[in-house]
RNA sequence: UGGGGCGUCGCCAAGCGGUAAGGCACUGGGUUUUGAUCCCAGCAUUCCCAGGUUCGAAUCCUGGCGCCCCAGCCA
């Protein structure tokens, strides 16, 4: 009942390629894996891998390996496994048994290698880095055969043992498998089998090894030797599928998994490819892998998304082998039907505008009574402290209202959320003439009730200035400008979103906030879903907006502005919010260099 | 131009020879002390194009067109 995003688990072409192996007796059970390399931190489209993966394998009665193709330990770290598995952990994926590494394979890895030189179909090849390409041919081209090619076998069996004795220097000599170098598809025009690396602590192995087996040669044998039944990938992999099948045809491995592959997760307004994640971290462009703008698991989590929201999300979108672009408003449904079901309501004013109630009757209860969800009864109710001073949002008020504005005017009514209906007599401004105060007048028959003969239609959120509680609110936008950041010859860094955080200062909570821990989930009546950030003290209580609620009226105002366009997907355009960032200078200011030099400097 | 893929509504995506699911978005209407949620209705005579097979084609065949991936000792 939690899981509202819960949508029938829709079948996909890869589960029904899978149900009829198992239909047919195939396999006994069915045996996935989720292989990431350690090299960055997980984002939204392995999770896409990692509910395919490991949802299927539950379903289905089977299990799904956790691991990591870990070959490259020039590009890997410890931190980097240990982020991934709290990812897939959180996203409530168990994958049944011990991790697992490539690197548990080398061992083995290194005996198949002999194997595979005993028969005459690997051999040790001399050509420089430049010579292997030049050799290799280009996509119209055959390759030509390597001068070492045809090496005897027991000079190919020496010179690899000495290679991994450290003999030779890195780059000196490599294995190569002894298929066609005519070969249409380049991935079978030799590849590299082993390469030397030197120097590098390897987070597994530590200094054990001086000599690395590629992806190429290392998956399909990791998964033979861990009976995976369904090795899922994504389509550029495709081409290496007949190299694949040639290893473990070729060495004596238990099995030979199938591999599938589907395509990627493109999402818009945002990048997906971990080099550029990367680059956005290492460039400080922004505070790191979590940083709630990131695309990243541990991004969307700080950012207040729910496991069953990024699952839900990827049902929604589905598996296929299409290529695809996903629009952001995707995302956002999912995290709303979550959070509109399970978070509890409260009030914040985010640019606070001061209002004098002038008349509040001293009978008046000093709280109100408000319920925490709108629909479900269960999840109780609070006291909301009232006062003859108030603060509302800036923006629930115009003096020149825009038509069908149902807010705060001068001389209307509107009602104070689970409070009295009031009516603005008087407006105070300061010498600028900027609107500093309004002055109100309550009707005092209306708490709890409508007035009588006439109708109030609008309803806007307020905390009392006596117990409000002063906070620091993130407010989030698209990381990018454009729906495809970097699309042709452009650095995605020119199309970095300037907005993409402001950060609220002066924000005033109801004080049923004020002892909320990190990680709580709130909707804050009409402005949307907020999280406790992992930074927030009770001294100084920090909230990260998720997600704005959907807002009809933003949209019918953002018309004909560049608002109209994109489905609104992620961003807040409410004059409200707007104000908010003008509120906000200091806050702008000191984010600004910091994307200004990165755009600027490379 | 060699090889491998893909092309069904604005975006995802079902469809597996029997006469176009669903979600998101969008548009109307209703309920509402959140301009939220919820509810109801609308939204592809047509499936990249052109031929062909068939009583019948998005599904089969042929030929085009368009897009994506591959020339790391990355994964």
């Amino acid at each position: 009942m939690a899981d509202s995003v819960s949508t029938p688990t829709r079948t996909n072409f890869i589960r029904q390629i899978v149900q009829d192996d198992l239909a047919r007796g195939q396999h006994a059970r069915v045996i996935t894996r989720f292989p990431p390399e350690p090299n960055g931190y997980l984002h939204i489209g392995h999770a896409k891998s990692i509910v395919l993966n490991f949802g299927l394998a539950e379903d289905l009665g089977g299990v799904c390996h956790l691991r990591f193709d870990d070959t490259n330990p020039g590009k890997e770290s410890p931190e980097f496994v240990a982020a991934i598995k709290a990812d897939v952990r959180w996203l409530g994926f168990d994958w049944g048994g011990p991790v697992r590494f490539a690197s548990d394979y080398f061992e083995q890895l290194y005996g198949f290698a002999l194997e595979l030189i005993e028969k005459g179909l690997a051999y040790v090849c001399d050509l420089s880095g430049e010579e292997t390409r030049a050799y290799r041919g280009t996509l119209t081209e055959p390759g030509r055969d390597s001068p070492y090619r045809d090496r005897s076998i027991d000079e190919n069996r020496d010179l690899f043992r000495r290679m991994r004795a450290g003999e030779f220097p890195d780059g000196a000599r490599t294995l190569r498998a002894k298929i066609d170098m005519a070969a249409p598809n380049i991935n079978l025009r030799d590849p590299v089998l082993y390469r030397i690396r030197h120097g590098v602590i390897h987070h597994q192995t530590g200094s054990e090894w001086c000599l690395y087996p590629t992806y190429d040669y290392t998956h399909p044998i990791s998964d033979a030797l861990e009976g995976i039944t369904h090795s899922l990938c994504t389509l550029e992999f495709e081409d290496h599928r007949p190299l694949y099948e040639w290893c473990v045809a070729n060495v004596s491995v238990p099995c030979q998994p199938r591999q599938i592959e589907f395509s990627r997760l493109n999402l818009e307004y945002t990048v997906m490819s971990k080099r550029l994640l990367t680059q956005l971290v290492s460039e400080r462009i922004v505070a790191g892998w979590d940083d709630p703008r990131m695309p990243t698991i541990a991004g969307l989590r700080r950012r207040g998304f729910t496991p069953g929201a990024v699952r839900g999300f990827c049902e929604r979108i589905g598996v296929t082998k299409a290529d695809n672009l996903v629009e952001m408003g995707v995302l956002e449904s999912a995290i709303r039907d979550e959070l509109d079901a399970s978070a509890p309501r409260a009030m914040a004013v985010l640019d606070p505008l001061r209002v004098v109630l002038t008349n509040l009757p001293a009978d008046a209860p000093a709280a109100v009574q408000a319920r925490n969800h709108p629909k479900d009864e269960a999840m109780g109710s609070r006291a909301v402290p009232l006062g003859s001073v108030l603060f509302i949002d800036r923006s629930d008020f115009e003096e020149t209202p825009p038509k069908g504005f149902k807010r705060l005017i001068p001389e209307g009514e509107v009602r104070l959320r689970n409070a009295y209906v009031i009516r603005c007599d008087e407006i105070i401004k300061d010498a600028d003439g900027a609107v500093i105060e309004l002055r109100c007048s309550v009707d005092p028959d209306t708490l709890g009730k409508n007035p009588e003969g006439r109708k109030v239609k609008g309803v806007i959120h307020w905390v009392a200035a006596e117990t409000a509680v002063r906070a620091e609110v993130r407010l989030y936008d698209r990381l990018f400008t454009v729906p495809q950041p970097g699309a042709g010859e452009r650095d995605f860094r020119e199309d970095l979103n300037p907005d993409s955080l402001h950060t609220l200062s002066g924000a005033l909570l109801e004080p049923s906030l004020a002892e909320a821990q990190p990680g709580a989930r709130f909707q804050f009546e009409r402005e949307g879903y907020f999280v406790v950030d992992p930074d927030s003290t009770p001294e100084r209580p920090v909230f990260n907006r998720t997600v704005t609620l959907r807002d009809t009226w933003a949209k019918a105002q953002g018309a004909g502005t560049h608002g109209a366009r994109g489905q609104g997907a992620g961003v807040q355009r409410s004059g409200g919010h707007q104000q908010a960032s003008s509120v906000d200078g200091k806050a702008q200011a000191a984010l600004a260099p910091d994307i200004g030099a990165s755009g600027g400097a490379a």
